[in-house]
DNA sequence: CTGGATGCAAAGAATTTGCAGCAAT
DNA sequence: ATTGCTGCAAATTCTTTGCATCCAG
C-alpha cells in the first residue's frame, strides 16, 4: 500500500505542492482504512505515523489532496465529510451498509440515465454524480470475521 | 402552487405533526424557490409570510419534513446543507449550473449500472443516489431573461 | 385544555484563520 | 536559504438544546 502513497507523493509535487510527513500520514491513513474517513478519524489513524500531527493541518491535507484529486469527498446520508482515496480519474463509490468500506467503479454507463431525465426535466445534463450502497463481498459472507476496514471507533 | 402546500399540510397532519404557520411558511418557501435553500435562506425567504420565525425553528421544520419525506438533502460539491422539495416518492435531482434551480426526475434506470458496479466491486448493490448537473431549459436560451428561481442573495 | 411547537439565547460542534517557528527542496 | 507547511489557539460558522410561553387540535 505504501507504494501508492509514494506515486501519490510523485503526484502532489509534481504539482508543486510539498511531500511532508504530515501529508504522507494522512494519505496513508485514508489508503489504509479503505472505508469513508472524517477529519477526526484521520487524525486518529495519522497519528500512529506523525504524532504531532494537528487538525488543523488534516483540513488543509484533505484540502490539497481534494484539490489534486487523490481523495475525494463521499456523501452519505449521515454527511458529508468524509473522504476516502481516488483511486481512478474519474470513479464513483461503493459504500458497504454492514462495515462502511468504501470501493470504487468506473464502469458507469449513465448515458441512458442522462437522456432519460433529459426528457423527463428539459435539462441538458453536464455531470453527473453516482454513489452506491450494498454489502461488500466480505459483508455477505454469513460470518463476516474479516470485517476489514471497519470504521474508526 | 399553495395547492402542494395544502397536500402536504395533510400528510404532515397524517403523520401526526403539528401543521404550524412556521411549517408552512418554510414548505411554501423551498417550493416557490424551487432551488436548494440553506437554513438561513429559507429563513430569509419564509419570513415573508412568517416574520417571527426563528432559525432553530427552519432547522425543526427541516426535519420534521424531511423525515415525512417532503423535502430531501441536495448534495452539491459545495456543501450538502441544501434541501429542495421531493415531489416524487422515489426520485433525484438536476440542478442548473446556472441558476441553480433542481428540478426532480424519477426515470432512473440505474440497473445496469448497478450491474456492472457489482461486477466490478463485488458488492452487493441496494440502494443508489443519483444527482445531474447541467443547464435547465430556461438557461439553455441564448438569454437567460426568465432566471427564475434564481438563488436567494 | 394539553402537549407539541416556537423563540430566544446559550451551548456545542465543526471548520477556518493568524502567526511564529520548522523543514522540504 | 527560501518559502511553503505546521502546530497551536483564537475566531468563525453551523447546528443543537434548554426552557418558558404559545397555539393547533
Amino acid at each position: 500500500m505504501v507504494v501508492n502513497v509514494e506515486r501519490a507523493a510523485k503526484e502532489l509535487h509534481g504539482h508543486g505542492f510539498r511531500v511532508t510527513r504530515q501529508r504522507a500520514a494522512v494519505l496513508a491513513a485514508i489508503e489504509e482504512a479503505g472505508c469513508a474517513l472524517e477529519p477526526a478519524e484521520i487524525l486518529k489513524l495519522a497519528r500512529g505515523q506523525c504524532p504531532e500531527l494537528g487538525l488543523a493541518t488534516v483540513y488543509r491535507a484533505m484540502e490539497a489532496l481534494n484539490d489534486n484529486g487523490m481523495i475525494r469527498r463521499v456523501h452519505t446520508s449521515k454527511g458529508c465529510a468524509g473522504v476516502a482515496q481516488a483511486r481512478a480519474e474519474h470513479g464513483h463509490y461503493v459504500i458497504c451498509t454492514e462495515c462502511g468500506r468504501v470501493s470504487e467503479f468506473s464502469s458507469c454507463d449513465v448515458a441512458a440515465l442522462e437522456r432519460g431525465a433529459a426528457r423527463e426535466t428539459g435539462f441538458s445534463i453536464t455531470a453527473h454524480f453516482v454513489e452506491l450502497a450494498g454489502t461488500c463481498s466480505d459483508c455477505q459472507r454469513p460470518s463476516p470475521k474479516t470485517s476489514k476496514g471497519g470504521v474508526v471507533s
